[in-house]
DNA sequence: CAAATTCTCTGACTATAATCAGAGAATGAG
DNA sequence: CTCATTCTCTGATTATAGTCAGAGAATTTG
């Protein structure tokens, strides 16, 4: 029964394979090849651009040319170019292609259904909550964590995110100019760095370090993204945060929080955070902690 | 967060098959088509016959013929014929094959670290549990209950382990010849019938009923393979069993069994049967069970 | 506004993963 | 001993899934 856990997760993954995977390859795979029935899905009832999709894809663009051809030439969509910009094509199902993807539909849910079937009520119960177990620790562990540039698209849509975050959380709202200050080049090496989050190349979080004198390290800009939650996103930000300041020298960490934001206040403690003097002056801060490194 | 089980099936593949499915595909496909890669896989280090991995894969004939010429080509297998079947050609790897599943080998455990990496400590506990759940349960929906000849190979195999198992655990041993009969014609439609619960094609249990007058049936030949047991199987068979006998006609269903059967014993008693005095004068029984239909 | 970049498409090409028909040798069933 | 079947192989052929180079139009950047 015991087995290292490696072993655990090849031995999974070839069950999978065998049950669940069949799924992917044959559910798809009935009056189309595999390559067509994956674009077929993937444009969805609401249309997509052709570039959306080769990045869902992950196809070359010749390539998925010669599907949306071939789907086209079949009745099954239409292709006509963007009003905005007349380099992007759109693609939208007609009224076959969209028949056609519920067919599809209609057949992965029959088989989920056929594996679902032979197991008694109590199995399945056991079954629904292991898969969603299962699913959340897959997805936790697909977050990639990497500095990013604060200037980029992703830093600014993330820190955007936390200050409306913060308006809606602060008892009396978040003017960000009147908070203590942490602009782009404070959050660039050398004087200090910003981490992302990303979940599929989605930014979903974010945390950032200032490298103060005497070998004192902030943290600041801590924040994980509504849908990532749960996830334990949180607590490997701060690890990885602090990873970085170790590596830079840091002996001590700063950071200070409003009383509001519970959930952090939580993980600095459980992270060995303790709560000391005002060590600045903070408009919105109730608690002041330090880490020794 | 409610979501019908189906849609958690289904939204689980869909993760499995982004992150885990990449293995399948990709860590056998570095060197060799994955064709030959999965072939070379599945030879495994003992060897094995041509048959066999035609099985195995499901592949055709003369595909898999081309794949051996191609591994053969590259010095990374030999293949002879069998001694006992002039037919049958036998597959081994040779040294340098054995390098090269080695490897396949070690890329494979490098991915599944690789998914465990990023988790804290106590989400690899929580996913090594949630992950050994999720496969003993599609394991279990994987099992498949037919009616079978008790003549067939498949059906005395698991005869002939129920009679061992007995053996063991019987205080005085088991005799078939002093049992109360169930000959294979007493097993066959119409005066009674065996079903065969299989897995991958590999028998891993079984249970039997007998007509007999005034609409009752009898069960007998419960048996459950010690590799199959915790899927809850023995409980699927009985409903199985109870299934038949309702088509059948039957309207009360009886059986006995051994003191040392406790987990039989406890799966008739939660299955609604009734103990009651005994029916009949089987020698090795010490309880008899009744149940209305 | 010129140059670089983005987006899609076509043509030419390749590798992989099959499938089908049938042949030849060995074996098993009657 | 004969006939049907099993097992493997070869030849011929096909479908699928992709890659690479480059062209042409639209857009963005400096």
């Amino acid at each position: 029964m015991e087995m290292p856990l490696v072993e655990q997760v090849r031995s999974f993954n070839r069950t999978m394979t065998e049950r669940v995977g069949v799924l992917t390859d044959h559910f798809l795979g009935r009056n189309h090849p595999l390559g067509e029935a994956r674009l077929l899905w993937e444009i969805g009832e609401e249309g997509a651009s052709i570039r959306e999709l080769r990045r869902r894809l992950g196809l070359d663009s010749a390539y998925i040319s010669r599907l949306l051809r071939s789907l086209e030439k079949q009745g099954l969509l239409v292709v006509r170019t963007s009003e905005h910009d007349g380099r992007v094509r759109l693609v939208q199902l007609t009224e076959a292609g969209l028949r056609e993807r519920a067919e599809l539909d209609h057949r992965a849910d029959a088989f989920a259904r056929s594996l679902l079937e032979p197991l008694s009520e109590s199995q399945r119960v056991k079954l629904g909550a292991a898969v969603a177990q299962v699913e959340r620790l897959l997805i936790a562990s697909m977050v990639q964590i990497t500095v990013a540039d604060p200037a980029s698209q992703d830093a600014r849509w993330c820190i955007e995110q936390y200050f409306i975050e913060l308006g809606e959380r602060f008892e009396m709202g978040f003017d960000p100019t009147l908070t203590r200050s942490a602009h782009a080049h404070e959050l660039t090496p050398p004087a200090g760095l910003l981490l992302v989050a990303r979940l599929r190349e989605e930014p979903v979080g974010c945390g950032a370090l200032r490298f103060h004198e005497n070998a004192i390290g902030e943290i600041k800009r801590m924040w994980v993204a509504p849908r990532a939650r749960g996830l334990g996103l949180g607590r490997r930000l701060l690890l990885a945060l602090e990873h970085e300041a170790r590596e830079a020298g840091v002996g001590v960490l700063h950071l200070e929080t409003n009383r509001t934001l519970i959930e952090a206040i939580q993980l600095y403690r459980d992270s060995g955070y303790q709560e000391v003097e005002a060590f600045d002056d903070e408009p919105y801060a109730h608690h002041w902690f330090e880490k020794r490194l």
